[in-house]
RNA sequence: GCCGCUAUCGUCUAGGGGUCAGGACGGAUGGUUCUCAGCCAUCAAACCGGGGUUCGAAUCCCCGUAGCGGUACCA
């Protein structure tokens, strides 16, 4: 089993690359998570290695198949995908046989302290400025003891005794130091209940699974040197680490799950219309930098130019705008072939959007849209207008195009009319003769362009903004901009 | 409380003994234009503080300070 060398030569199986991402299935993946996932891909896909899916669901409490399913369908969606898979709970008796080993040759204990004691010996513990909050009072029970917990009908659980000496943590991000035995206590390995705990679990399976770099959030830093003493205790080879800096909210703290809910949610990213490209490039780009001058990377070029060296220290700010930034870039990337296909769900969703619609119109749309998404989700506000003329017109817009005052919509009234008059006469209504007719009747009467227009934006559209009228105009055909001229003069 | 980590524009970051401290996002201004977006041009904006070392420090050392993370029979 233990025939690697421990000098200088590395077996050809440590030649080999292997990374895993381990998160638990308490919730969907999150931004954080998905950039750990990133690094180990990365760092896999840039080194031929082999990248390996565990599920680290020993807190069964907790864990669910859902979550587990949501984490599943978030890093395929992102195109993150395993060679390897594995569900710790699925793997118990590999647990307890190391945990059997541990107890036999005296590296752990039972411990039948109560949830109460230990809280209790916490409490004092800080009171009394103690570095350690358990004292490992049950390494050593009188018979007596043992007897009258097993009486009180006590379910123990198993901790590790922890060594005496430094421990020593290498991290590729962070560097080298050694870790004062006396700030670790013995960490419970295995719960009353008989479940094992992370900081087992997790070691050993990195062990079995012949990790050899394991790349993990900085909020696991402490749990190293725990980690380490447990395989030394079992005579199992340590991985490297490579701990990556933390993911902030704007206010500078970690981003989690239970303070900022579904903003950290992957899925939902999705779901609002960013896409896979953007957010593996953001994600990316926190805490990691190439160079001087690059921020936008393809897949290809990530896995190419991927670095642990060049990972910083110090953690990173979530920036929406960035990532707004990045996803448009990625949008206005696609063809518009692809770029409809991107929106037709969104427009299906808020029920704009029936099956009869022909696909030349709905690309024209796209095409007149332009670079004006930010989303995919945008496509919606955008254009919304072109299924139906259910909607308001903009108070806002009102005010400012049509007027408040009775004098100026009696003007806007005049406009709107003469310009439904010229069109009702227009000759050929394309983009051409009607952009020609309308610059002629302002022109010549004096009125300014854009004041025509975007009374007439309003009509047609509800909204001040958008892609140029006269696309609009074409695309909504005459019969309906024919419509919806005389319904908004009724409305002024 | 205890243990640990970190520190360059608002944000992501480059640089790492001699640079006008660079880029990007965001912001501001101007231009283009039927609006918005975009595009183009321009601008503002940073080395946490204090001591050393040195001809010279953002960079090396020390001491502070601040922020964050962990401190579970969660991971």
């Amino acid at each position: 089993m233990s025939d690697t060398p421990s000098g200088t030569t590395v077996s050809a199986v440590k030649d080999h690359v292997r990374v895993r991402m381990a998160p638990s299935p308490t919730g969907y993946l999150h931004i954080g998570g998905a950039r750990t996932a990133l690094f180990n891909w990365l760092f896999a896909k840039h080194n031929n290695g082999t990248f390996i899916l565990r599920i680290d669901d020993t807190d069964t409490a907790r864990s669910t198949d859902e979550s587990m399913h949501e984490i599943y369908d978030a890093l395929k969606w992102l195109g993150i995908n395993w060679d390897e898979h594995y569900v710790q709970s699925e793997r118990r008796s590999v647990y307890d046989d190391y945990v059997a080993q541990l107890l036999a040759n005296g590296n752990a204990y039972h411990c039948y302290c109560t949830p109460e004691e230990l809280e209790e010996i916490r409490t004092q513990a800080r009171a009394d400025k103690q570095t350690r909050s358990y004292d490992g009072r049950c390494r050593h029970l009188t018979s007596e003891d043992l007897e009258r917990f097993v009486a009180e009908g006590r379910k123990p659980t198993v901790r590790i005794k922890m060594p005496d000496a430094p421990i020593r943590v290498d991290d590729i991000v962070l560097g080298s130091r050694h870790i004062d035995p006396a700030t670790l206590e013995d960490e419970v390995i295995v719960r009353s209940n008989g479940m094992p705990n992370y900081n087992l679990t997790s070691i050993i399976d990195d062990a079995e699974m012949q990790i050899t770099h394991v790349i993990r959030g900085t909020e696991h830093l402490n749990n190293t040197p725990k980690q380490i003493a447990i395989a030394n205790a079992l005579g199992l080879e340590v991985p490297q680490f490579a701990h990556i800096p933390l993911v902030l909210d704007s206010g500078g703290r970690k981003m989690s799950k239970r303070h900022h809910g579904d903003l950290v949610a992957v899925n939902r990213y999705r779901e609002q219309g960013y896409l896979p490209e953007a957010m593996l490039n953001f994600v990316v780009r926190l805490g990691w930098s190439y160079d001087d001058k690059q921020e936008i990377f393809s897949v290809d070029e990530l896995i190419e130019k991927f670095d642990l060296a060049r990972i910083g220290k110090s953690g990173s700010v979530f920036d929406i705008k960035k990532l707004e930034w990045l996803n448009s870039h990625y949008i206005n990337q696609l063809d518009v072939a692809a770029r409809t296909d991107a929106v037709i769900p969104f427009w299906q969703s808020e029920g704009l959007l029936d099956s009869t619609e022909d696909r030349d119109w709905l690309e024209s749309i796209v095409e007149a849209v332009g670079e004006r998404l930010t989303t995919l989700q945008d496509v919606v506000p955008q254009t919304r207008y072109f299924f139906n003329d259910e909607f308001g017109y903009d108070p806002k817009a009102i005010k400012k195009w049509w007027g408040n005052s009775e004098e100026k919509k009696e003007k806007t009234r005049e406009i709107l009319t003469n310009i439904l008059q010229i069109l009702e006469e227009i000759p050929a209504f394309d983009l051409q003769t009607i952009e020609a007719a309308i610059w002629k009747y302002t022109d010549e009467n004096n009125i300014k362009r854009v004041a025509a227009m975007q009374a007439l934006r309003i009509a047609l559209t509800g909204t001040s903004f958008g892609p140029s009228l006269f696309d609009i105009v074409v695309l909504l055909s005459r019969d309906e901009v024919l419509k919806r001229i005389p319904k908004a003069i009724a409305h002024l």
